[in-house]
DNA sequence: AAGGGTCTTTACGCATTCTTTATGCCCTGG
DNA sequence: CCAGGGCATAAAGAATGCGTAAAGACCCTT
């Protein structure tokens, strides 16, 4: 919320994508472009961008194609641009998962109250990502709270950034350095030794026991990771 | 979502309202109206609508003001008609929380297609109850009031707007930065102390112990959460 | 102009958390 | 077999954050 926006702009015209990427870079916006629909669809699974600007214009394919495809697997708040006017075109984008829609020529100042106010109701669809459970433990990202066996674990900040940071990324191993840079800051990365304490602390309270870990699991060497969630 | 979506129209003009009223309940959906602001904020708060579609040209208050003073205690999508196409009133209407803004006249198509987009992004917005309750504190977000045993408790400024803005989120941890800016601007993201003294002055006024809390959690180093209402 | 209420500022005791320091274990490779 | 690096745990001292109280500043009403 809190954290800087991402926002992708698929805009095939140089000039359009000029201007808008210095609007929105003045505004605070981190912006990723695509000239694509292509390369717009690889931008939004790679960047994850909190807003999406789609032009419906693109010379390689149909704009609602390149809507209805990212409506496959993503939630995020599409706003659309159009040259055209027509009524049929606006209605059939936004049924197809589009948010909202500006025709062009479009006023900066409109423009960036639409952004803002895609924005604001965004972080109530991030907020509802299901909280990942790992048999009787659960992390629930959102509300901040983790349970073992239905019963509420109190975890200290550290201990809580790096189950977090664990649960994130269920069954991946996080490296030592990325733990440390995210959780003590990138002065830190080499005093592996503070995590290997805060683990222990986690592991005790959630009944984890190193050699036959039910949910931490030690990469000698490399990090840690959480077991794969059910 | 499945369930029939009730939306609520504040429009002074009664055959904008009968255009309105025959094209949406044609779609299904249940249509609530008003043809005052301050009608409509009292329906906002009694029929707990999906939708509000409002029109600024009010003759009792300025369309703003409604609009301010229902984002005061509600995050149902709304969206705003005028027939002025300013673009100063598109950007400060956006900007007070609407969620769109048509100009009048719209095609009848267009404006459905919005309204089916705002209801999409939005189903759980409207399921946030206005007058959540936990055991015996209710805080009722739409009057500004919080009773206690049923009865109420006088609270001031900025021990309602803590309060208030924890149990917008019942059971969900508020970090500390988020009650900073809300309550006293982000200015004073940093002065993390004013925000222990309101706490402790709305606990002892609701008979709260920080030890062993039936209301106000805290979370160390984090922020503060209500008990989850049952 | 006085008064009450609210907000801000300042101060301090206390608990928790974090950091530091120290020690023993296990596994691996020479 | 032994040496060494990485890992786990324990227990201190230091630092930070929380809760409470109280006094002064501010604001609004009367």
């Amino acid at each position: 919320m809190s954290q800087i926006a991402t926002l992708l702009v698929i805009d095939d015209e140089p000039q359009i994508r000029k201007f808008l990427r210095i609007s929105l870079s003045s505004q605070g916006y981190k912006v990723v472009e695509a000239a694509t629909g292509a390369e717009g669809l690889a931008q939004a699974a790679l960047a994850r961008p909190d807003l999406v600007v789609l032009d419906l214009g693109l010379p390689d394919m149909d704009g609602q194609q390149v809507l209805r495809e990212l409506r496959e697997w993503s939630a995020v708040p599409v706003l659309v641009l159009s040259v055209r006017a027509s009524e049929v075109q606006k209605v059939e984008a936004l049924d197809s998962g589009a948010n909202d829609y500006v025709t062009k020529p479009f006023g900066i100042q409109e423009f960036l109250a639409r952004v803002r106010a895609l924005l604001r109701q965004a972080p109530q669809a991030a907020a509802t990502d299901v909280a990942p459970s790992f048999g009787p433990l659960t992390v629930d990202l959102a509300f901040r709270k983790v349970t073992l066996d239905g019963v509420e674990v109190a975890l200290t900040r550290k201990e809580y950034a790096l189950l977090a940071q664990l649960a994130t990324y269920p069954g991946r191993v996080i490296t030592q350095q990325q733990l440390l840079k995210d959780i003590w800051g990138p002065t830190h990365v080499d005093d592996s030794h503070y995590l290997r304490i805060v683990v222990a602390h986690v592991r005790q309270k959630l009944g984890d026991d190193p050699t036959a870990p039910r949910f931490i699991i030690t990469e000698p060497g490399v990090g840690y990771r959480l077991v794969a969630p059910e």
